[in-house]
DNA sequence: AAACAGATTAACAATTAGATAACAATAAGG
DNA sequence: CCTTATTGTTATCTAATTGTTAATCTGTTT
């Protein structure tokens, strides 16, 4: 469960933040937490989180005004605010987005659901930091054109299609498991069966020949050297 | 069957804790108990072991409360929790595992099954942890690959092959019996005759060439150093 | 040297994993 | 809303891996 990122929770109950914060270090997050808002934003400054997952309801100061504060100070431009609101309060939910939150989440918390969605939002911010373009035997694989270029030669992937090829050549070499595509590929939320997966192996190799995806049985696929 | 591995029995029955204690001594682990979450935190604490088999019904502090102060614990990060519980509380089940807890055993207990899902789990443990790839003599055999490099020469290996060679690459000079090689490369659950491994060797042999495994009659297998 | 124990080896059988094709469901675009 | 492309599933086929058996070989012991 190899999981980069760092989350600074923000709640008032002891309770909560402790919840929280087990679940989520379970998941292979590291995890900061603060009471308020006026706490967070020192420790935030400091640590640099890549999400913080901020209650609404709070004393001292409330949710919406902490993340109005986040969001209008640069050094926070990569980092993502979730909202953390009781369910009856959906006026808040329309007030949080507007305070410029990327998403929230309605309790009572469910770790499940929690994790889920932060693993998403955070894997689509790794996405997007990600290098743009790899380029390995005389592959060129842009990220932002998703396209392959061999030689002046453009060739059109599908987006799974893409995203494979892509996970694989990020690492040319080394065998990922099935296991290993299904999470980065497509994610835990989805359930897709195994064979899937070699389906779109087989397509890229129709698109592209059969030189580059090698096959390591009982293990998984691996980009060829 | 030397056997690496701690285990701290959490239960507050002795009878239990005397019965699965005996069980997995025979098996080779090293055995640790205690009668409460509450007596086996600290125990935990000192002795860091590979594995807690926690009951889940227990006064003073129950199966599920303890579980999550281990896991909520970073001194505990390379620790497996697994739970007892009652068939009909499958409640449990699911709270155990929503607590973080790696794997459960239904009561009541039998030995052959106690037994195969630990070892099962701490094998797994046990491939997790070890290092991706072994050099020994002119070979590099690489785990992220999974191939052998000598020099500039790749060799592919099948699964099988290629876990065997691991193995006993990992302690050159050793020699393995054939139960050894079994629980490791095959495990207990898989009942394969003695033969198989021999086959195997010999197909090892045939790629790599007969100068790296070495026979001691009556014994079993080794690395040659 | 005969008898034995254990290992090697070849030949074969069983199993399993992956490739592939055809199809179904879903999403995207006009 | 219809059409098309993408994405996902399933069933079948193929090939490689894995496992078994039995004959042979090697070395040891008596």
């Amino acid at each position: 469960m190899e999981n980069i990122g760092k989350i600074l929770v923000v709640d008032d109950e002891a309770d909560i933040l402790e919840f929280i914060s087990y679940n989520l270090k379970k998941e292979g997050y590291e995890v900061f937490t603060a009471a308020n808002g006026k706490e967070a934003l020192p420790i935030a400054k400091k640590i640099k989180p890549d999400l913080i997952l901020l209650d609404v309801m709070m004393p001292v100061m409330d949710g919406i005004e902490t993340c109005k504060r986040i969001k209008s100070d640069s050094d926070f431009d990569q980092t993502y605010v979730v909202f953390l609101t009781a369910r009856s309060e959906d006026y808040s939910e329309i007030e949080g987005l507007d305070a410029g939150a990327d998403d929230y989440i309605a309790k009572p918390i469910k770790p499940k659901v929690l994790v889920t969605r932060l693993n998403a939002i955070l894997r689509r911010k790794i996405k997007e930091l990600a290098a743009p373009s790899i380029k390995v035997k005389d592959l060129l694989i842009d990220r932002e054109s998703f396209l392959i270029y061999r030689g002046d030669q453009k060739i059109q992937l599908a987006r799974k299609e893409f995203e494979l090829l892509f996970l694989l050549a990020s690492k040319p070499g080394k065998v990922f498991t099935r296991e290993n595509i299904l999470e980065k590929v497509w994610g835990d939320e989805v359930l897709v069966v195994d064979r899937t997966i070699d389906v779109h192996i087989r397509k890229i190799r129709e698109k592209l020949g059969d030189e580059y995806i090698g096959t390591v049985k009982g293990v998984g696929y691996k980009f060829e050297i």
